[in-house]
DNA sequence: TATGAATGAGGGTTCATTCAT
DNA sequence: CATGAATGAACCCTCATTCAT
C-alpha cells in the first residue's frame, strides 16, 4: 500500500507549478528549462514528468492557474461592493495592485503572445478569460448606471474594456519604469476622471 | 577599390532588420531561428553575421527600430495639431491605430519582457523610450491645459501615462480578442470621457 | 517464521518471466520498459528487482526459458517416434508448428542478435542450444539411415542443419508475410523432397 | 555560389548510410546512437540531420539500401544462368554466400522484427521485398521444370519459399555458430537433395 | 515484501555560430 | 562578400534502478 497520499501529490503539483510560474516569469517561457524549474521545486528533472506531461502542459497549467487566481480575486471582490462605481474601480484596483506583481505581468504578456501565436486551446482560453473579465466589470458599470452614479450614455462594455486595457497597460509601464512608478496613483487618476465625467453629464 | 557601396550595406541591413521584425513577431524571439530570418531576407544564414554581431544584436536592433519608427511618427504628429486636446488624442489615435498592427504589439510585448529580464542596454533604452513617449504626450496635455481645453487640476504626466497605458493595453486586448474588437472606438470613448471630465470641471 | 514460501517465489518469478516474454516479443527488447513488464505481471516496477538482478538478467532468463521450452518439447517428441524418417520430420513439424508462434520467432531473432553482439553467457548458451537442436535431429537422421529409410550418403549432421535452418527461416517469412503463408505446408514439401531423394537413391 | 556539388552531397549521404549500416548491425538499431553513427562517418552529431530527417529515416534508408543491394545482385545473377536448376541454386548461393555477411544477416533480422512491430511502410516494403525474392526464384524453378530438370510435380512457389527460408535460416545459424560453420556446404547439400529428388521422380 | 516516487545519466534533436570555399 | 555545411552545446524527455515507507 502506498503511503503517498493525494495531499502529497497535490503538494508536489503545486510546488512544481509555483516553481514554473517563477522561472517562466523570470527567464521567459522559451528560455526556461525544465531543469531550472525542477531545481527551483527541489526535484530532479525527471520527476516533473510524473506530474505534468511535458513543458507545454506545464505552460498551460501556469497560464490557467494565473487566470484562475485572478478569477477568484474578482469573485471575492464582487461581494465587497459599496456604490457600484466604487465597486467597478475597486475591481480595477484589485486587479492592478493586488495581483499585478512583476511575475503576473510577465506571465500575462507571455500568455497573450502565446495565444496570438499558437492558437488552439491557449488562444481560446485566453480569449474566454478576457471575455470574462470584461463581462464582470461591464456588470459593475451597468449597475452603477442603474444607480445613477455614471451617466447612462457611456457604453458599459466600452468602459469595461477601457479599464481592462488600463490595467494591462499600467502593468507594462510598471515593468518598464521600475520603482519610480506608482500604478495605483494612475488608477486613482482614471477614477477621478470618470467621476468628473459622470458629474459633468448632469 | 571597394565596389560595395554604403548604400548596398544599408540596404542589406534594412532587409535583414525587416525580416527579423517579421519573423520575431510571427514566431517569437526565442523561437525564431537565424535561418528563418535569413530565408525571409533572401540571404544565407551566415550572411547575417556580416551585418549583425549575432542574434542578440539583431534583437536589439529590431527593438530600437520599432521605437524609432514610433518616435518618427510622433514627431510628425506634433505638427498636425489643431486644438491641443485634439492633438493629444490624435497622438493616441496615431499610436494606436496607425502603428499598432499585430506585429508591433507583439514586438512591444517582447521588448517589455526582454527589458524586464535582461537589464542592460535593452532595459535602459526601453525605459528611455517610454519616458520619451510619456513626456511627449505630457507636453500636449500641458499645452491643452494652458489653452483651457482641459481642467488644470489634472496631472499632465498622469494623463499622459494613462494614454500610454491605454494604447498598450488596447493592443493586447486586440491581440487576444481578434477582429471583433475595434481599438479605435475604445480610444474615442476615452476621448469623450476626458472631454466630459473637462467640461464638468467648469 | 518465513511466511513466503518457495512456491510463492516461483510463482512470482514465473509471472514476471511470462510478462517479460510477452512484452519483449511485442515491443522489442530494447524498447520494452521495466514498467510495462511490471504492469503486465500485475506488479510494481520495483518488485521485479527482488526476483531479477535487472533488465539484462530478465532478458537472459527469457532467452533461457524459451530454449528450455523447446528442449522439453523435443525430449517429449523423441518418444513418439514411428519410423525414424517420420521422427525426424516430426521434430521439424513440432518445432515449426507447435512452437513457432510470433512470440517465439521474435524472441529467437532477438536472441540470435543478442548472442551475436554481446558475447558472453548469452552467446555461449545460444550456441550450445543450437548444438543441442542440431545434435538431436542428427540422431534421428542417423537412426533413419540405419533403418534404411534415408540413403546413407546424406550427411546426417548436414540434413539436421538444413532442417534447423528451414524452421528458422520459415518462421521469419511467416513473420514477414502474415496470414497468407502456411509454414506447415512448406515443411511438408521439404519432407516430400527428402523422401523422393531417399527413394531416388535406391 | 556554392562550391558543394551534388556529388559531395551524395558522398555524405552514402558515408552516413554506410556508417549507420555498420553501427546498426554491430550494436542493434535501438541501442545505436546518432553520435556513434556520426563518429563512424567522421561527422558531428548534428550534421546527420542535414541529410536525414532523423533516426527513423536513417533506419528506413538502411533497410531500403540493404534490399536494393540484394535486388541488384539478383538481377545480375539472372543473366549468368546455365541450366535452370543451376540458376536457381546459384541464386541461393549468391544470396547466401555473396551477400550474407554478419552485417547483412543482423540487419535483415532487425528489419524483419521492425516490420513485425511497427507496421506501416517498413512492413509493406519488407513484405514486398520478400514477395520479389520469392517470385524471382519461383521463375527459375518454373523454367527448370519446363526444361525437365525438376519434376513438374513440385510447387515452384513452394520450392522458392524453401530456398528463401533456407538462406535466412542458414544465416542465423552462421551467426550463432561462428566460423566452424560453412553455409555454402549446406546449400550444396540441399542442391544435391533436390537433384536426387528430381532424379527419383523419373 | 511491495510500492511507486525519485533520481540522473543519456538519447534524439535543434540551432547559433564559424569558416572553408 | 556570400554561401551553407559543419560544429557542438544545450534542450526536452525517457527509463533503469534505488530506496523510504
Amino acid at each position: 500500500m502506498t503511503r503517498v497520499t493525494q495531499a502529497h501529490i497535490d503538494a508536489r503539483v503545486e510546488s512544481i507549478r509555483s516553481a514554473a510560474r517563477s522561472v517562466f516569469a523570470r527567464r521567459g517561457i522559451e528560455a526556461a528549462t525544465m531543469s531550472e524549474i525542477a531545481a527551483e521545486a527541489g526535484l530532479s528533472t525527471g520527476a516533473i514528468y510524473r506530474y505534468f506531461q511535458g513543458k507545454d502542459d506545464l505552460v498551460a497549467a501556469t497560464f490557467a492557474e494565473g487566470q484562475e487566481r485572478t478569477r477568484r480575486a474578482f469573485e471575492q471582490a464582487r461581494a465587497n461592493s459599496g456604490s457600484m462605481l466604487e465597486a467597478m474601480l475597486e475591481a480595477g484596483r484589485l486587479a492592478l495592485v493586488e495581483l499585478r506583481d512583476r511575475e503576473t505581468v510577465c506571465l500575462d504578456l507571455e500568455c497573450a503572445l502565446s495565444s496570438a501565436r499558437t492558437g488552439g486551446v491557449v488562444r481560446e482560453e485566453t480569449r474566454s478569460f478576457r471575455e470574462y473579465a470584461i463581462g464582470l466589470v461591464e456588470g459593475f458599470v451597468f449597475a452603477a448606471q442603474q444607480a445613477g452614479e455614471i451617466p447612462a450614455g457611456l457604453d458599459p462594455r466600452g468602459l469595461s474594456v477601457l479599464l481592462n486595457a488600463l490595467v494591462l497597460g499600467l502593468g507594462i509601464i510598471d515593468l518598464e519604469m521600475g520603482d519610480e512608478f506608482d500604478a495605483e496613483v494612475m488608477l486613482g487618476l482614471f477614477s477621478r476622471i470618470v467621476l468628473a465625467a459622470g458629474a459633468g453629464a448632469h
